[in-house]
DNA sequence: GGCGTAAGACTTTTT
DNA sequence: GTCTTACGCC
């Protein structure tokens, strides 16, 4: 029985609703599947490349777009699960990580090294600090942040600094050009792109060499792509070409939820994709399989408003379910702390931590909750926030690691030329600066062709230190030797490590902790394939997003903005910060389609939950230190009453009569009883004996320096820092794993 | 040249 | 309230 099921197609081992299986059968040219939130698109898009490959494409014949690395995994392994063949050669990924792809092999036509370095946000605004500089451009004027903006939404619309020479206007426009211009070469000076750079100039590739074009065009039997409301004009332009007339094209998408806007992507891409090409068949998948009746209303109900829109409308065979809550809290400490309470009651009836979201705005707002969270002993996840490739020690290393496979890459070598210290400066910098001028070459190439003693005699020891260093790392990777084992040399050669041991102190410990993780990740990601490089983990460590890195832990709460979100469910979502100059953004006020695109990141919202929907605003919220009062979303007003509950917990004040303490009134010990009673999970023990000792406003004793005071703490488990201002005046930031307070 | 302190900016969302 | 940058002192 369970053989001859599996003998059946996959059309019929799915179980998929009419027009579902309708648009995984239709193979007779483009197609445009509107999929709303919930009907099942994912089901759609891994059935669609199930059924092509039974059809006799190869799995390397079909290249799919997906939004996030993560997805592009479990799609891959849904649809191998499916097929029964190898889909190893299944081009699956994200825009960037296949356009990354198809560069490594053809860069050479554009005059770049396969090996080229892929700069993020952070390398880019180093990178445009200098450019400004070197142009003698005031910093204040132009902020690098903006300028960043400007360029990333020309390379967004595929335009180079050529194609703007004759259309720009103002003066500021005119500067921003001539910034581009530079920045530009100096990326390709530094054998770098950066992340807008991989769509960009794949298509100029495929704009220059129409035999590299044609040899992808062919290769590829069909593309699909996902979440097509949210790809740019730079990203419609690399499809158009590489579909070309074949017409075998299939997207997804839902415009309600595109919230992508402001980093480039059109809205207008899905509008008009029956009109860029011909024949299109449409298909509308309505049904919603995710939420309550009660959600769909109150969602649906906030979408209405938005003029632009293709008409569809979310329906469910689904019950009722309860009712979606409005609550509205006087500040949004007790907004995070009512919602901790509920959470504990949520929790011991039936719903798992793993199944609840609070979903949020602006990455600030998870402050309030992480410290409601830690009071209460909730367990939680936050998604994106200071990432780990984003912490300094990691960078540095990466650095390193960078410079042995691209040694132009110029930008790595200023931040590690003096880390750890070498007594290599800025005079020391200049003459190196100036040395690779003459030699026209990168700085580290410059080094490494130089005599040191020319370089100046003060700086001897560092540059024939730093030399003798790069020749080992070097002959390393060109021998084979394995990435870790790489790694593991240059933290001992350079001295970095040592620099570390010897500080001694509590936050070099933690930083120790952290280049040990990354030689962990290195050493595991070498082992999970044959001639893994070096290369290949730079590249993937650079196109992760923060929800690639995200795992559903089954007892701990979720908190992530809006934005990553997208594509996820949850049993339970709390909808917060619903506030006028929140959502919407006070950034958008002035732009009626940035609020549409303010209220399609509202919906996205709502639509992530299954069961169960509340939602938030405040009067008072703290910014700056400062409480400001807040009015409740404009969103809301809208929407009829009769489709939500509301509360009203404002009235309710700090104090132990209605059930909210003072903050920093002194706990008793009988709590953790109760509540180790609800969480026995083995991940919140772990959790527990690391925050059960800490407390804001907890008087504490330290072996060096006296009695003193818990004024903040910052993150959980073996990350948790506490400050704590001393009796003597004395304010000290400690890791509280090795604070080892003496007992008060 | 390195290290510490103080003033300033900062909060929209991210591949 | 926190992180970054600039400047001044050793």
């Amino acid at each position: 029985m369970i053989e001859n099921f599996q003998n059946l197609p996959v059309i019929n081992r799915m179980i998929l609703n009419k027009v579902q299986r309708e648009a995984v059968e239709y193979c007779n040219g483009p197609q445009l599947v509107f999929a709303g939130a919930g009907t099942g698109k994912t089901r759609v898009l891994t059935a669609k490349i199930a059924f092509l490959i039974e059809k006799g494409i190869n799995p390397w014949q079909i290249l799919a777009a997906t939004f996030t690395n993560k997805s592009a995994g479990e799609m891959r392994q849904r649809v191998e699960n499916l097929v029964n063949v190898s889909v190893d050669g299944l081009w699956i990924g994200t825009f960037h990580s296949l356009c990354a792809r198809i560069l490594r092999r053809e860069c050479l036509n554009i005059d770049y090294t396969p090996s080229f370095t892929i700069y993020d946000r952070s390398d880019q605004i180093s990178l445009l600090k200098k450019v400004l500089k070197n142009l003698e451009i005031d910093d204040r004027s132009m902020p690098p942040k903006q300028i960043h903006n400007a360029i990333s939404k020309y390379k967004n619309l595929c335009l180079l600094p050529e194609d703007l020479q004759n259309s720009v206007k103002g003066y500021y426009e005119q500067e921003v050009l001539r910034v581009y211009k530079s920045y530009q070469e100096m990326l390709h000076k530094q054998q770098a792109m950066d992340f807008d750079d991989l769509l960009m100039q794949t298509v100029l590739i495929f704009r220059k060499n129409e035999n590299v074009l044609l040899k992808y065009r062919n290769m590829f039997k069909y593309v699909l792509v996902d979440e097509y409301q949210d790809t740019n004009y730079t990203q419609f332009l690399f499809l158009k070409m590489l579909v070309g007339n074949n017409n075998k094209i299939f997207v997804v998408g839902d415009d309600d939820q595109s919230i992508y806007g402001w980093r480039g992507a059109q809205i207008e891409n899905i509008l008009s994709f029956e009109r860029q090409y011909p024949d299109t068949k449409v298909f509308k998948l309505e049904q919603n399989y995710r939420s309550t009746k009660h959600i769909l209303d109150f969602a649906n109900a906030a979408i209405m408003d938005n003029k632009i829109r293709a008409s569809k409308k979310l329906w469910t065979d689904r019950t009722s379910g309860e009712k979606v809550i409005l609550t509205r809290y006087r500040d949004n400490r007790q907004e995070a702390e009512s919602i901790a309470k509920k959470i504990c009651s949520i929790n011991d009836t039936k719903t798992m931590l793993g199944e609840i979201a609070i979903l949020f705005r602006t990455n600030a707002q998870s402050r309030s909750f992480e410290e409601a969270f830690r009071k209460h002993r909730i367990p939680y996840v936050l998604v994106g926030g200071t990432g780990f490739y984003e912490r300094a020690e990691v960078k540095d290393c990466i650095a390193y690691l960078r410079l042995i496979i691209n040694p132009c890459d110029d930008e790595s070598f200023g931040r590690i030329m003096n880390v750890p210290a070498r007594g290599l400066g800025d005079k020391a910098r200049d003459t190196l600066i100036q040395s690779s001028r003459k030699l026209n070459c990168s700085m580290l190439e410059a080094l490494m062709r130089s005599d040191i003693s020319a370089l100046g005699s003060r700086y001897q020891k560092g540059f024939s230190d730093l030399k003798s260093l790069f020749e080992i790392l070097i002959e390393m990777e060109k021998s084979g030797e394995s990435p870790d084992e790489i790694l593991k040399q240059l933290l001992h050669f350079s001295g970095y490590m040592d620099m570390l041991t010897s500080l001694n102190t509590e936050e070099a410990s933690a930083r120790i902790e952290n280049i040990n993780e990354l030689i962990n990740a290195l050493t595991i990601w070498s082992s999970e394939g044959q001639n893994r490089k070096l290369s290949s983990f730079l590249e993937e460590i650079s196109l992760v997003s923060d929800v690639d890195c995200w795992e559903k832990k089954e007892n701990s709460v979720n908190l992530m903005t809006l934005h990553c979100a997208k594509g996820l469910e949850f049993k339970h979502i709390f909808l917060v910060g619903l506030e006028d100059g929140i959502i919407p953004s006070r950034q958008n006020f002035d732009d009626d389609s940035a609020i549409e695109e303010e209220r399609r990141l509202f919906y996205v919202g709502l639509t992530r939950a299954m069961e169960n929907l509340e939602c938030s605003y405040v009067d008072y919220r703290w910014r700056f230190g400062d409480l400001l009062p807040s009015t409740q979303s404009r969103f809301l007003n809208t929407i009829p009453s009769e489709l939500y509950n509301y509360i009203d917990s404002s009235i309710f004040i700090e104090n132990g009569s209605n059930g909210f303490k003072p903050r920093f009134e002194t706990e008793t010990r009988e709590k953790p009883q109760k509540k180790r009673k609800v969480f026995n999970d083995p991940g919140f023990d772990d959790f527990s004996q690391d925050t059960i000792e800490f407390r804001m406003g907890q008087h504490v004793k330290h072996k060096t320096y006296g009695r003193g005071r818990i004024l903040s703490i910052s993150g959980f488990g073996d990350d948790m820092k506490l400050t704590v201002l001393f009796n003597n005046g004395s304010r000290k930031k400690l890791m509280a794993k090795f604070a080892n307070f003496e007992s008060v």
